[in-house]
DNA sequence: AAAGTTAGTTACATAAAGTAACTTGTGATT
DNA sequence: AATCACAAGTTACTTTATGTAACTAACTTT
């Protein structure tokens, strides 16, 4: 890969946003919680990529994961000041592409 | 791919933005156009796939592409409306790339 | 003890992205 | 006339990411 004159930040961001789903997994969780298994029905994305996109976003401290431990086991992610931060911007696609597709 | 209850609008406007580089390229087109090789050097992507982004943006309407018959041959792409509207979106997550990262 | 439940993981096939060399059209240089 | 230079791609090939479906762990209910 060739160097450029990117901002390096930037770089990074889009590095972790430009992933298939990231984005979208963002945006499920701007109203709040949600358990592995809402994620996964609300978007078309299959268990493998969900949990390797989750571990992805906690890592980079847009998502926090908590696990009860009931029965059977119910575990929940939730986006932290960092992840929300992204409100605008999620919203901002979201409209945009209510208003032009 | 499983179905869903995902907004169709949403879900396409995520499978073009969430394709690595475009948001990039679209934030290289903010300020205004720019020929084929300004593009290639101000980003570390190969002549390959901007050439195939740049074709993607095109038929999706966010990227216009202008043929210059000088010698050699010069090439200028620039964002339609559609692709302008999405300037808040890629300073959102510029400004946010720069807060928290 | 067999079956159900959530939250994953594993193994394998297909699609997308990375790399580098090559092509095309045109005019300038030797 | 043959060679060279240049922008804007394209082609062939390798590596990485994603899709699919079957499987596991832990614990409960039937």
């Amino acid at each position: 890969m060739k160097e450029t004159l990117l901002c390096p930040r930037l770089a990074k961001a889009m590095e972790l946003l430009g992933k298939r789903w990231t984005a979208l997994i963002i945006f499920q969780l701007i109203d709040g919680a949600k358990r592995f298994n809402e994620i996964e029905s609300s978007l078309p994305i299959s268990g493998r990529l969900l949990s390797e996109r989750l571990k992805e976003l906690e890592k980079e401290g847009l998502v926090e994961r908590t696990v009860f431990s009931e029965v059977p086991v119910r575990v929940e992610y939730n986006l932290t000041d960092k992840g929300y931060a992204l409100k605008d911007v999620v919203d901002g696609i979201e409209s945009w592409s209510k208003e032009w597709f």
